[in-house]
DNA sequence: CAGTTGTTTCTGTTTTTACAGAAATAATTG
DNA sequence: CAATTATTTCTGTAAAAACAGAAACAACTG
């Protein structure tokens, strides 16, 4: 009796392809195979779906969907949605994608930009009152703890402007720049 | 007698805690180690620095540095620095964070969302004409993909931003979004 | 409240990545 | 052009991450 290896809900050919490749995508990102390939399934899926489906259709452990499930909860890039009469959870995507650009860069700022200010504010405390430390390289742990602030607070202000403004903003690029007036080569502007 | 271990040449309290910090940070960020520690040791040092002097300073192995530095030449964020009468390479780091930020961003964008570009562009084609993906289903890949774009657009336009500009611009922040006048929840704002 | 179903946590294995040390290569100098 | 010195590539090992399957736990149902 052979067993036959469990053959998986076979899911039409470019959704896997894109799957596969959007897992492939995520460990470029620094972003594990397992949850990529579980955001894109509920990305492109029009129904809810349960972590049992999940399993099968990708075919991977129970335990890993279940994890990775938590993970990208963590994101807010999914959520629960229950269906009426089941017991189980069920799951979809947030298919706004600057709505999930958005809660991606939150978390990112959280997980990556705070962080790193905090180690920069204890470096550049220790240092001050070091005579070791040379005044050049002050100015270069100052240089760095600006701009990390700089960019921390520009995350946080992005994130509160709406999401269809912040689309608009983005779209308009580079037309900003030239809007605004600002030089480039540090000759005062218009005055 | 007692080989002792090789004592690394002791570098100030502060500046080993910002490297080892820094190196940390880094791998949380998919930096690997030794490449964020080689980088903030250069980012701090006032002379350029050879491959020995660095691998003796940070206590690991001279092939390991060999291959950080190499990395860190691919991002453009050291660059070799000759010394006169000396064979051996020696390296600075660009010192001017945001010069940094936008060679980092720029090899990111080339990275990371040059290749899911083309991904999207080929599941998309593909999508296009097969009967068993879903008009909702292609709009969604539409809508990646389109996001997408937009980002690549708006990080290609902001690295020819020249940097004194670019660093202005991020630090007006949200002054920009009500300067342009634009509408956050479509209702227009000052009139 | 026993049985059933769903979910999470734990444990060990596999895979991947980071890394040290050796060997090979390249460049420079007398 | 041999000897020396600098650099890179190769190879094996150690550390870390991803993952499967089992066990434990929790929630619901009759």
């Amino acid at each position: 009796m052979t067993e036959i290896i469990e053959q998986a809900n076979r899911m039409p050919e470019p959704i896997e392809r894109f799957v596969l490749q959007w897992g492939d995508m995520g460990t470029q990102w620094g972003v594990n195979r397992s949850v990529a390939q579980i955001h894109a399934l509920l990305y492109l899926s029009e129904r809810p779906m349960n972590a049992e489906e999940i399993a099968e259709t990708l075919d991977m452990a129970r335990s890993n969907v279940s994890n990775s499930l938590k993970e990208l909860q963590n994101w807010k890039i999914i959520r629960r949605e229950p269906i009426p009469g089941d017991r189980r959870d069920h799951f979809v995507a947030e298919t706004d994608v600057w709505t999930m650009a958005k809660r991606i860069a939150s978390v990112r700022k959280e997980r990556e930009i705070d962080p790193a200010l905090e180690t920069l504010n204890t470096c550049l405390a220790d240092a001050e009152n070091n005579p070791r430390i040379s005044k050049v390289q002050i100015e270069r742990l100052e240089a760095m703890h600006d701009f990390t602030s700089t960019m921390d607070r520009w995350y946080g202000q992005m994130l509160n402007v709406p999401t269809p403004m912040l689309s608009r903003l983005i779209r308009m690029g580079d037309r900003v720049v030239s809007l605004l007036g600002l030089s480039g080569k540090q000759k005062t502007p218009h005055e």
